[in-house]
DNA sequence: TCTCGCCGGTCCATATTACGGACCAGCAAT
DNA sequence: ATTGCTGGTCCGTAATATGGACCGGCGAGA
């Protein structure tokens, strides 16, 4: 089946990456329902292989997962290859601006460049949210496989007033995304909170990313939406260009 | 004494970073010299954890370990508060601005700028390097504990023909960076690629961090290293002051 | 100052858990 | 058609993780 060990081990490295501040051994092992000693050798074999350290019986995370992260994410060159069109989509629309990329149900915000506006969307690189319910998830979606999509159905949720009820609007939104080219969220994660985005595709077609702006809503009019819409499509395809995708 | 399966496991969560491309079970089973179904184990509860993804049979990390790492950063306020001071820093001296925190015996490379000038160092963020053989690392040790002075010594290596022989000569470095108040890597990391720099202090008067430039060697005269030495220098003061440092 | 309670850390008998060889199905090259 | 890869599964066995008991130290409170 399952390694329960590993499966610990992971819980608590994710649990130390969470915590703002060091904690011991005892409130730890509570928070996972493990005994004390348990989650004292997990911590051994963790501090060991150079994951935590740890201060006076406090524990907490090093950086070395982030220096293992980077690795993986340094390999996307979507990345670099997009950061110049993020700074002149940012300077365009004066919006917060978003590169995702899409894990399992949730898309991972890979980079962003702030909105120069006092409000704005808030997010941190790293975070993730889900799919379905944020511009750039909508974007990659519409290009993905259907036991995508079916996962995406089962993991929907209402975050919001807005949020997609049901896999028939979720069906029904992603159709009108490839229709459209570009994808819509009017506050369906975040209360007032709205967005646009275009998918990013690779040289054999897959949509591996999403570029996309966001911003509260009632700034981000009907009509100021469908003049960005056209600016963050057309970074989108040339992000898509560089990275050898055909038309 | 330590939990071997949770060790296995992030072994081979690491070896999955490393590598370019998905690998297969036998694959990486024979790398890390383990039973093809231990690998095989292993590799489905990292799966169910969403560390590691599977197409046809072949395995690769998904970008989960990155956005943990990043919680992880991201509370390192140096990172914010260092950028601006860097792009002044990138202007200036037109070499490659580094910012590494420290972890162990090893600099970490948080965030780094490339020189605009065509022959340039080469790091990624995220890499590591041995902290006694490189600027930014020097300048960290001297504000250290004796106890990660000593790791850091009984870790030393001829990485290049100047590279530190010994414990003496390290803490004789040390003390002239004290003394100095930055460090200096004539090429002792890269063959003929050289570094100054200077640390960070916090609030608290603790060197959480350094920043610096590298080149080439031949490009960074020792005049030239003097007229930088003022402005990385300066450049980390006014980093530090915003972190909360006194003088 | 003494005591109590909680902390991190250690130990060790127990049984739960991970292990790995044998096995299966699918595929590709021979 | 045969051979030899591959990833994946199964299950008896033994190594391994487990957790309660215990220790010493610290800090709060009496």
């Amino acid at each position: 089946m399952i390694d329960k060990t590993l499966s610990k081990g992971l819980k608590l490295l994710e649990a130390l990456a969470d915590s703002e501040t060091p904690r011991g051994v005892t409130n730890i092992a509570g928070e996972l329902e493990l005994s004390k000693s348990n989650a004292h050798r997990l911590l051994q074999t963790l501090a060991a292989l150079g994951y935590v350290d740890s201060v006076e019986g406090k524990y907490f995370a090093t950086p070395k997962i982030w220096s293992l992260g980077e690795k993986i994410v340094g390999r996307l060159a979507v990345r670099t290859v997009a950061l110049p069109e993020m700074e002149s989509l940012a300077l365009e629309t004066r919006e917060t601006v978003h590169l995702s990329i899409l894990d399992k149900t949730e898309v991972i915000y890979l980079e962003k460049i702030d909105s120069p506006q006092p409000i704005r969307a808030y997010t941190e690189v790293g975070g993730r949210a889900p799919a379905s319910a944020v511009a750039t998830g909508k974007a990659m979606l519409a290009y993905q496989d259907d036991d995508i999509i079916a996962a995406a159905t089962a993991a929907l949720a209402p975050h919001t007033r807005l949020s997609l009820a049901d896999g028939d609007a979720l069906r029904k939104e992603l159709a009108g995304v490839r229709k459209l080219g570009y994808a819509i969220n009017r506050g369906e994660w975040r209360e007032r909170i709205g967005g646009l985005a275009a998918p990013v595709f690779n040289r054999y077609g897959k949509a591996v990313a999403a570029l996309g702006i966001s911003g509260p809503t009632d700034r981000l009019t009907p009509k100021l939406m469908r003049d960005h819409a056209q600016r963050v499509c057309e970074a989108a395809r040339r992000v898509s260009e560089k990275l050898g995708a055909s038309a």
